[in-house]
DNA sequence: CTGAAAGCGCTTACAG
DNA sequence: CTGAAAGCGCTTACAG
């Protein structure tokens, strides 16, 4: 190894090591006590106009950013709000994630992002960890089936919000709908359109096999015969569509309809329809889920199920602001349905 | 208001307000000082076995989590990653984030997303939120040019990595490849496959708008015409490169190529070419940006130009750790570079 | 292997 | 309007 010279001793990252600038720093640079910094900074009216003058110049020629973690941990107040959302969801969550942080934002809250799912066997782990920052809420999508994973949230008494399903036992709060009917409710659909022999090409994931669960019930008390199905992994894709329809035509040829568990997998059966020149809705209706942007303008257009991803957002903020901020909270579990949104493909 | 009854008054929220158990109850119930069990949990080994029995008892029993918010401070240490995201990518990003994920995960720190982009004019209180929060490493999607931005970054001291593009004077660290290479060698794989008059559809991210222009600048070096060019809003959507599309053909009907700056774009221009009988590839070139997992099943399947979203995530991750624990940093700036998929759109 | 003291950087609670 | 003291829940640094 060579000797260092000078230069190589001093990087650009040495200038990165110096501690931060506190509290403190700026008390002595204002010549106030260290209260006065930190009621100019949080309730600007409290204090005399030099003083604040003072503290704004000592602030702004320092750079001083004030340190969140040591405040909350004094105030045991911290202004954070965790979001978990798996992986494999890609945009599916994406507007309700964007909704909850706007609404969260206006009210002084941050929203960070958890990534769930991509290691199913660390989730407790990760739950820990999060717990552990004692945020002041915690938004699930989806609902929680680890024992540990309730006993330790339930434990934990920081607000929880359970998202996107429903069930008779939630950890806290909850904001979603029943899988199991809207299965059912395209069922119906398909049905009263004439349809005879639907099937589903679904992922793995839960919410879908609620949804699967929900038409296969609907398709018996119709007295239709058993929807055949094909599945997948999640996240679902476009190849898996094209797959799927394929191996199921295979093994029956005279499916009439199918019900996706995502629109990314319809837009396959799409592509898969067109190239064996199948009629779409002629022969087969398509259904897909998410009502992604693309359903509206693929062609053809792609009848689907929308779950109003901004309202989860929204109903979800309000619940853990309410709920940290000590107020009573009306209506802990919210019904937010869905709705069948008809278009060209069935 | 009714006179609450003490149904009403005691309802399952309540129970969610009891403090958490802390270190010193713990230590109490296990008849031990604070420090045992600080150490029992973090480094078992250095602890005597009954001492280590009477700790994890206790802690399993009251359900104990660490306040790492506490530990964090006094160790200024914080094990949290904080990555920064544009709301608009979609699942663009979605593999560096997986990859950084894990790759930080498997040395004990944890990742936090924040949404960035929603509110353009909110970058810098939402900078300002989470370096209060005193990450021990902030990812950064693109570079920043905010110069507010810029100085408060580099006055924290915190390890900072840009990434998926390219600058002169980054922060900290880099990882990231040059857009405008990249619209370069695009036009250059169109021009040698016999097309004359390329066209652009393009959202309005300025990584897009870099691409635009080393895209521009080859075609001028190539003596092609102008390429004409169609802008639309970052998310790009399909319904946008139906439009696009549309409209470039509509001001110029010879136009045989188009470069999109998504592969969702570009999907839309193959639903609008089917729709219209236009011949993809044959009359009409289509190529893509991102690679996404429809681009190798859509029909004609999709060329596209793919960057190497895991390598982004796992260099940057290297980064950060190697900085945070004062190791030298080699090669604080990478080029991870690009690369065109052929497939049957162009 | 164990523990008492000090301190991380703030805010609360109290007194002027 | 201002400030000195105490404390949030941990870990560091030191002493045994």
């Amino acid at each position: 190894m060579p000797t260092p010279t000078s230069t190589e001793a001093m990087p650009p990252t040495g200038a990165r090591e110096r501690a931060a600038v506190t509290l403190r720093d700026v008390a002595q640079r204002a010549g106030v006590s260290m209260m006065s910094v930190s009621r100019a900074i949080r309730s600007p009216h409290q204090v005399s106009p030099q003083t604040l003058q003072r503290v704004n110049e000592a602030v702004a020629s320092m750079g001083y950013v004030p340190n969140l973690v040591a405040g909350g941990l004094r105030a045991s107040k911290s202004y954070l709000v965790t979001a978990l959302v798996p992986t494999t969801t890609g945009p599916l969550f994406a507007e309700m994630v964007q909704s909850l942080t706007e609404a969260l934002d206006a009210r002084g809250y941050q929203v960070m992002l958890g990534e769930i799912g991509y290691a199913r066997s660390r989730e407790d782990a990760l739950l820990r960890a999060i717990v552990g920052r004692r945020p002041d809420g915690i938004v699930l999508t989806g609902v929680m089936h680890s024992e540990e994973g309730r006993r330790m949230l339930l434990a934990s008494g920081i607000p929880v919000v359970e998202t996107w399903d429903f069930t008779a036992t939630p950890i806290d709060m909850l904001v979603g709908l029943s899988h199991e009917r809207l299965g059912e409710a395209v069922c119906a659909y398909l049905h009263q359109r004439g349809r005879r022999r639907p099937a589903l090409i679904s992922g793995d994931d839960e919410r879908a096999a609620r949804r699967h669960s929900g038409f296969l019930r609907e398709a018996q008390r119709r007295g239709l015969p058993t929807p055949a199905a094909h599945f997948g992994r999640s996240p679902t894709t476009h190849a898996e569509g094209r797959l799927g329809v394929a191996t199921l035509l295979a093994s029956d040829p005279d499916i009439d309809a199918v019900f996706c568990s995502s629109d990314m997998l319809a837009l396959g059966v799409l592509t898969e329809a067109r190239v064996r020149g199948i009629d779409v809705p002629g022969r087969l209706s398509v259904v897909g889920f998410g009502d992604l942007a693309f359903a509206e303008t693929v062609s053809p257009s792609l009848t689907t199920v929308r779950i109003d991803g901004t309202r989860i957002g929204q109903t979800a903020a309000q619940l853990i602001v309410d709920r940290a901020e000590g107020h009573a909270v009306a209506e802990p579990v919210v019904d937010i349905g869905f709705s069948i949104v008809q278009r060209e493909s069935a």
